[in-house]
DNA sequence: TTGAAAGCGCTAACAC
DNA sequence: GTGTTAGCGCTTTCAA
């Protein structure tokens, strides 16, 4: 066979790619040096990588990376399972992840649970019948963890972000939601609230709860009672909060501060403010863009995202590069940052009444 | 060999899969029978499916589905490429490609080009080694596009987004940027204004181009003359501008309104406002959480980038199905959202002055 | 340095 | 119905 048969071949299978036995066919050699060549390495003659690489641009051909790696084992790709790739904080998980995925060469897989854990299994399960080399998961509340169990045994790598995992184990990393709540309600306290309403998400979640929790330190180390009637968990984000904060704002004994669960919250209780045409003191968890835009700009307990993704899967190429040790948390620290909300003190808010 | 002997075998590999041969030899039958079961065909005996079934749950089998495709030729899966997945724009044309691709059982593999060619062409040259199913990309600006053609012609499906192709013959999905900027420049020559400044991104890049073309439209339908000293672009989105709004200001002429490029330039110019204690009218294009949070609230030219996944990647199934015709440009429109910003009129901003 | 050949895990055609 | 087998495109011995 010539050189000319090997590429009538090739176009005889039109939207069917070259591969390497064509290839070896039009360069005239063997598909053991032709695979060779296409890696590079050292053991070919100049020749026969002449050969091969022009046969190769004359083909257009390009490796199959599946085919390669059914023989190899390891499928260079993980797995990135978030709540929602468009919400802000996971969207910057997502790009994190992808940097450190991208430094290894690898590809990534990425997929929204939508907090639905049968969602959320099915895409994993999906990812492990990939054969995924690892998987970076934010697991949504009310699931099973028990079904991973089989996945881990059978030698996936796995690291939590966001949350930690409840009976399996495994690596995660997270977010000290209930430190940062403590240090932001107590920035307030700091400025003389004693009355400080706390808006989050539903209390089921997570991190949700993690900050009532933090909210409720502050409190008590002031020796401030705690007032269920300031605490309002809404059932979902995007639900305004202008009713609730009116009931509080209209009691005997009505909130000078508040401390929002999370950013969306914080935007929602923007706007309820803004409503009631009252100025309260305000700090956030989480930060936003715009947090300086608005006056005064809103105090926030910041997270990292960023380092979240990066100290995830630092945690999961040492798995995946043969480390066995006992499985960790890491608990990511927070940031106050001040720009104006938060520092609003008691008397001037009782002032402005 | 009996179903001890094959449940040994698995366990002798650790870290290593069950595969069809593990499961045929613990549950007694041939592999061709395990496909069958695993695949749900109908053609299978009560008895083997409960043998198979028992034996997949005891070894924790799962198909591979690299396999798999390398033997049916499918892959599904989907390679997306844009500028940068943490970006609000593009991260919600990523949630909603994802939810398509959901629909078709296939994976989603992302990547973000980071504005560089040399980055975007190597994930895309990646994907194509995988050899995702079809494409929706992004193409960074100054790049060459050439070599997608192999792609192309090796039978990849493609389709871009956000920025029309300049020498391929494919399918894209745009906004009207250009009739946008068009109607948000005319809803503020509406109230009177006829010096409007108008900040954008670099020139080069296709959008802001286009919205600069927009501009210069709607002053000439009104018969006012194009001033250059009212335009700056940055070269960065992140720069601020009170520098140049702040010479604007300062100059014989000053504008009563402004026009800003893109949602970053919004919050640069609203940012410079207050530097500069003035309030001018204001139209931005892109819409951003918050923007009715500010006061007055930002009236946007918006975009809809979950309708740009959604139809882009109905273009690109139905090329996957077999559609051959021509490939066509949707241009998606723009919707103008009225918020307070953008009608302030000239009389209002000279009477302030 | 090189070609031939086995085999990764799966599907599908074929024979029984 | 079911087992056997060829082969998807690749890597990797093994001889030569």
């Amino acid at each position: 066979m010539d050189a000319g048969d090997g590429l009538r071949m090739a176009a005889e299978r039109p939207n069917s790619r070259a591969t390497m036995k064509d290839v070896a066919r039009v360069a005239g050699v063997g598909v053991g040096t032709v695979s060779r060549v296409v890696n590079g390495k050292s053991n070919v003659s100049e020749e026969s990588v002449a050969a091969v690489n022009a046969a190769i641009e004359r083909l257009g051909f390009r490796r199959n990376d599946g085919a390669r790696m059914l023989r190899t084992g390891a499928t260079a790709s993980i797995g990135l399972l978030v709540e929602d790739v468009a919400d802000p904080f996971f969207s910057l998980l997502n790009r994190s992840v992808e940097e450190e995925v991208l430094r290894r060469d690898s590809v990534l897989l990425t997929a929204s649970s939508d907090k639905d854990p049968e969602r959320a299994r099915k895409m994993i399960l999906t990812f492990c019948a990939r054969r995924v080399d690892g998987l970076v998961i934010t697991l949504p509340e009310g699931g099973d963890e028990e079904y991973l169990r089989a996945e881990l045994d059978a030698g996936t790598s796995m690291v939590f972000v966001d949350r930690p995992p409840r009976v399996l184990d495994v690596d995660a990393v997270i977010v000290d939601n209930r430190g940062g709540a403590r240090t932001g309600v107590a920035h307030l306290i700091g400025y003389g609230h004693r009355r400080i309403a706390c808006f989050t998400d539903r209390p089921d979640l997570y991190t949700a709860s993690e900050r009532i929790s933090g909210y409720r330190d502050a409190l008590e180390e002031a020796g401030i009672p705690f007032d269920p009637e300031l605490v309002y968990s809404s059932a979902t984000t995007r639900e305004p909060v202008d009713e609730p904060l009116g009931r509080m704002l209209a009691s005997d004994d009505p909130p000078t501060a508040v401390f929002a669960g999370n950013n969306r919250t914080s935007i929602n209780v923007i706007s309820a403010l803004r409503i009631h045409k009252t100025s309260l003191a305000i700090v956030g968890f989480d930060d936003f863009e715009l947090a300086d835009v608005v006056v005064p700009g809103i105090t926030v307990v910041a997270q990292d995202p960023k380092a979240m993704g990066r100290i995830a899967m630092g945690m999961l190429y040492k798995r995946l590069d043969g480390n066995v040790s006992p499985s960790q948390t890491i608990r990511l620290p927070t940031r106050l940052i001040v720009r104006g909300s938060g520092e609003l003190s008691r008397d001037a808010v009782l002032a402005a009444r």
